[in-house]
RNA sequence: GGGCGGAUUCCCGAGUGGCCAAAGGGGGCAGACUGUAAAUCUGCUGGCACUGCCUUCGAAGGUUCGAAUCCUUCUCCGCCCA
């Protein structure tokens, strides 16, 4: 099968602007083509996951994937499917997160040999010049259709500031930039890029007469519509750092029935006869099913070790039992008075609720228990002995740690 | 530039002098049921030294015994006019 096909096999593909050419190009491994990532944070999570996945494939089919790091839009920020503007990023932190974001992705794209490169959009949109920029570029952008765009229609009602007006319009820039410079004739992107990409191929028609193309991926959605890749806490992560493999593993463990396939589909490598394989799959088998997703995932993202691992740690943990892997921490001999500690400050010094009156109501509601038995009143104590080879604190059934005393 | 309206807890949204740590919903957490899923039912959902105290209703001042609520100034946002 065709790297094309194979992306339209996965459901990959959300919007292309003209589906001939595009096959034809990345088919045929000659295509030069661009994803463009802002660095909002430091570190790149689920959704630039399956850029970096595309980019992949596209990359063992023989195509050249030039990264375009947003050091420069960033600085504005994209209105696209936000509700209200983003908070402006110092210079300093955009240069910090620029860094982090390539540390990550070296991991995924083989950037050796000239197989790929990465460049930094405030290399050019930082010199620009306002007038000199609105003459060579304003005559080409009508505003009459960029507030027809889904993004800004959006925020017509809620407020759009000129700053982030422009957003397109820099984005827009960066497909001319890297078409003349890299000869690029492809962009990909998220789907709610759409209209921002379709203004760069629309500029280099303009100002070059020739054609560019722009193909955007399917937004990860779970099967009721929302994104995924979130959690109460916020994004899931690729920085081990903020979301540990074994958390990572665990959100992919814990996904729907009903968006498992959808998942593999879209984010593994997985072939995708095995994965249609699976498709009649319910109940236990089902969830297997997302053992393997958990597990692919994790290797993908961090190592087959840590995958193994995160593995371990869960079967352990859910099959009752200790475990080597287990998050664990270690508290201080000062939490204890007399040799004994309260059962409140374990739970809080553990880190597994964020206040003692968390950690009350957990007791009081019979979610906690240490070592296999629940614990029934928040005035129990624990003698500080039962800690040398450390003492599994649980709430409810999917939070663990293992506690420890530091000597 | 002028006029009007708005900003409440994680989110939406009630509250227009004390009965307000603030209705209701969503979300989240915990319990029961399960397959580490979904659905359903129950409880909880600012913090702490927890029959009490402290902090919170855009920000800062003020009035008052007492302010989310009234007054002043400021910031941000929406709508209408120019």
């Amino acid at each position: 099968m065709k790297v094309y096909d194979e992306l339209v096999a996965r459901g990959l593909i959300a919007q292309v602007t003209d589906e001939e050419v595009i096959k034809e190009l990345i088919n045929n491994g000659k295509a030069t083509f661009y994803i463009g990532f802002d660095p909002t944070a430091d570190s790149l999570h689920v959704g630039h996951f399956m850029a970096l996945c595309l980019m992949k494939r596209l990359q063992m089919a023989g195509n050249k994937p030039i990264v375009l790091i947003g050091g420069g839009t960033a600085m504005i920020g994209d209105p696209s499917g936000r509700t209200d503007m983003r908070q402006m990023m110092t210079p300093e932190i955009i240069e910090h997160n620029v860094h982090c974001f390539k540390k990550q992705m070296e991991k995924f794209i083989d950037f050796s040999e000239g197989k790929a490169i990465i460049v930094n959009n405030a290399d050019w949109l930082l010199k620009l010049n306002y007038v000199d920029l609105l003459r060579e570029v304003g005559a080409c952008f009508s505003v009459n259709n960029m507030l027809r765009a889904e993004c800004y229609k959006q925020r017509m009602e809620k407020g759009l500031s000129f700053l982030e007006f422009n957003y397109m319009i820099m984005q827009s820039y960066d497909f001319l930039m890297l078409y003349q410079k890299y000869g690029c004739t492809l962009q990909f992107g998220g789907d709610d890029q759409w209209s921002n990409m379709l203004g760069g191929t629309e500029l280099i028609r303009r100002k070059l007469g020739k054609d560019a193309s722009a193909m955007t991926i399917t937004l990860l959605l779970n099967s009721e519509g929302k994104k995924m890749g979130k959690t109460q806490k916020g994004a899931v992560w690729l920085d081990p750092e903020k979301t540990t493999p074994y958390e990572f593993y665990q959100y992919w463990r814990n996904v729907d029935d009903a968006d498992v396939l959808n998942c593999m589909r879209l984010l593994t490598f997985l072939p995708i006869e095995e994965i249609d394989a699976m498709k009649d799959w319910e109940g236990a088998q089902l969830n297997k099913a997302k053992e393997i997703l958990a597990y692919e995932l994790t290797k993908l993202v961090h190592s087959e070790e840590e995958a193994k691992k995160a593995e371990q740690t869960a079967k352990s943990i859910f099959t009752g039992g200790d475990s080597e892997n287990m998050p664990s921490v270690e508290i201080s001999l000062d939490a204890f008075k007399e040799d004994v500690i309260d059962i409140i400050s374990i739970v809080h010094l553990a880190g597994l609720v964020s206040s003692r009156s968390e950690a009350r109501r957990a007791i009081e509601q019979g979610g906690i228990s240490i070592n296999g038995e629940r614990v029934n009143s928040i005035e129990e104590k624990f003698p500080l002995e039962i800690f040398k080879d450390g003492v599994v604190v649980k709430k409810g059934k999917k939070s663990f740690k293992k506690v420890t005393v530091k000597k």
